[in-house]
Order: structure tokens, then sequence, then C-alpha cells
DNA sequence: GAATCAAGCGGACGCAAGTCCGCTTTAAGC
DNA sequence: GCTTAAAGCGGACTTGCGTCCGCTTGATTC
């Protein structure tokens, strides 16, 4: 008896993957980065997708919903990654709220940088309503909040601001689709968009 | 001879529309607006539009390549009118430029307010890479930038702020999705929306 | 090690998007 | 008013997504 993950990365409790079942999880996820790394997200269809893992398409598609899924699946790594690297930074005492928090949405933007094709994947990774429904976005949000009341507590931030508010519209501009028109599109550089988005930061 | 607007409301030099054409272009928006207002963007197939409009599905596609660019043709009038509206505010003697970029904003969130379905289309309307080519965000955002390069003019803004980005940030949390979500899912008013908007105006 | 049955599998199918290309209509020139 | 070529038309077709449901397989129990 343990514990998994259903395709949205919630922990879902249920028994042990069946052999078979692991099995397919490790083709598909091989196939499809590979895939997507040769060609691009956009241009992997999902039947090849299964047709190169040896596995029918209802089998892929129970697994992994649509592609965004997959992708999100692909990023799982790179996520708890970052997610330990930001834990180690808010644990910091030497770090004002301000300061945590321009260091948070740093590392964000270094992430966005290092996976930012499987995150966009030609308008086919996964679409903004799941993404704002997905919990790795309620941990980016949670995070901001938290040190934003932390900076009103201790009187470096008006009380009567909306941090709430503020939370979402921060997290606003590194939207996957409008970072990567800022990077690919008109070419703004990663460092330009970290210190303009700090600038953004109130207080 | 005159003038036509093509698929993404540029104006394009060319012959008057031919008078079948016109025909067919004002039935489709006709019926594309009572079938979207019944049942809602989403549930509406370009197909069925096609169909009741008594025209081919290749002459819709060519008219209106997707989706999203019918929704577009169909706001083309309230966009108008708010740019008229916006046009008045900007000729403002009285007003300062962070009051009129504040006044902007929230013409902006009212435009959404009354156009939120056409505009978001249940993930079908206008897809995020085509809405930030479109022109009207190139208003927009040249709009916001105009008024914050006054401010600095003025010595009402720091000017090493990075007029360029902040631009584009303060537009960000108006990007559709993300105001869908707040409006629809999480239930915060227009409101709310405004004012936390307004607080992030730097100055 | 046989029986059981839920979990897993996979390909045929349905649906809507978007393309293609031969046919029709319009309106401009004579 | 006839000719003509360019603009417009429209439905058959292709493609890819996602679903459905009968079949298979693996773990568990006795």
């Amino acid at each position: 008896m343990g514990w998994r993950l259903d395709h949205s990365g919630r922990e879902v409790p249920g028994g042990s993957e069946r052999s078979d079942a692991a099995r397919n999880r490790r083709r598909i996820l091989e196939v499809a980065r590979g895939l997507f790394e040769e060609r691009g997200v956009g241009e992997v269809t999902m039947e090849e997708i299964s047709r190169r893992a040896a596995v029918g398409k209802g089998t892929l598609y129970r697994r992994y919903p649509n592609k965004g899924l997959l992708c999100q699946a692909l990023l799982d790594e790179p996520t708890r990654h970052l997610q330990r690297e930001v834990m180690e930074v808010l644990g910091r005492p030497d770090l004002a709220p301000r300061e945590k928090l321009c260091e948070f949405l740093d590392r964000l933007v270094w992430f966005m940088e290092d996976n930012l094709d499987l995150l966009y994947g030609g308008h086919q990774a996964l679409p903004p309503a799941d993404r704002l429904a997905h919990p790795a976005y309620d941990w980016r949000r949670g995070t901001v909040l938290g040190l934003l009341r932390e900076a009103v507590r201790r009187d470096e931030l008006d009380p009567d601001l909306d941090v709430e508010y503020v939370a979402t519209a921060l997290l606003a501009p590194l939207e996957v689709e409008l970072y990567h028109h800022q990077r690919r599109v008109l070419g703004i550089s990663a460092g330009r968009i970290s210190a303009g988005l700090r600038s953004l930061v109130p207080g």
C-alpha cells in the first residue's frame, strides 16, 4: 500500500502501481521526453507517443489525459528541485520577507528559463485554466502571499494593501504565454524580466 | 476602391468587398452572435455556424481562420467604443499621467467585464500568442507606456524604472485567462481587481 | 496453484478543426 | 450585353484529439 500521483500532481492514496502499469509509465515518459527534445512539443502527436511507446492510445490517455499533463509529469523532477531550493531560501533568517520574495521570483524566472519548452509546448502544453487550478500554482501564490503577509506584520508594507490580489498580480507576468512572448518573440532577456519583476514588489 | 479589415483587425488596402461576400459576412456575424449568446462560445462549432449561415465551411474559414478571430470581429464595435472613451480621457488636461493611467486601467476592467464571454470563449477564443500579437494589445501597451514615459518626464516617476517592462507587467493581470479565473472561479469582484491593479501603478 | 476480479490495456470509433481545389459568380472592360 | 479573370464559394477530405468498451493480466485469497 502506497501513494501515487494523479495526473495533476496531487498525491492520492491507493494500492501501489501494478508492475505492467509502472513499466508502461516509464516507457511513455522516456519516449515523450525523447520526442519532445528532438522535435519540440508541438510537433509530436499523442498518437505517435503511444505508438513509439508500444502502448495503446487509450492507455496513454488514461494516464495523461492530454499533452499538457504529460509535460507536467516530465516537469515533476525540476519542480521538486525548485521547491527544495525555495524552501531553503525561505528558511534563511538573515533575509527580510521582501528580500526573500525577490529571491523567490528570481528562482521562478530561472525555472521558466530552464523549462520553457515543456511549459509552453507550442500552445499545446497545459491549458491556462488547468494551470491556474494546478497545485504548483497554488504553491507559488501561497508562497508569495505568505511573504507579503509577513512583510505587513513587520510593518514593512502598507497594511491596507490587498495582498491577496497583489500575490496574483505579481505572478501574472510569469504566466507562460506572456513569458514566452517576451523571451522568444520580443527577445527580452531573462535578467531584465527578473529585474523588472523585482521593481514591482511593493514597499 | 476602399479599405477592408483583415482577420486580425488590421486595415488593408484593396478593392471594396464583393456584394455576395458582404452579404455572407453579415450573415456569419449575425448567426455567430446569436449562437454564442444562446449557448456560449465553447458550445458552438464552426461547422454549425457555417451551416446556419448557409455558407460553406471553406468560406467561413477563409474569412475567419478560427473561432477566436470570429469573436474578435464581434468585439470590433465594443473595442472602438473603448478606444474612443480612452482617447477622451487621455485628452483631459486636468489629469496627471498617473491618474490617466488609473482611469485607463479602470476602463479596461469594465471592458473585460462587459465582454468576458467573447474574450474568453471557453478556452476557444483567440489563443494567447495571437492575442499578444494583435494590434489591440499593442494599443493597450502603447497607451500605458506613453503615460509612464510622460510621468517620468514630469519627474513623477523614478527615471531608472524599466517602463517598457512595467507596461507589460501592468497589463499581465488583465490577460483574459487570469481575469476569467479571478472573476468566475475565485469570485473576486471587478471592483477589487480595479483597485488592486491601481495599487500596483508605481510612483 | 486455481479462482477471482479489479486494474489495466488498446484499437476502433466519433467528432470537430482546418485545408484543398474545382466550380460559380461578380463586376470591369470593351 | 458579352467576355474574362479574379474573387469568392463550398463540400469532401485529412488529421489529430479524446472516448469507449470488450478483452487481458496481475495480484490476492484460499
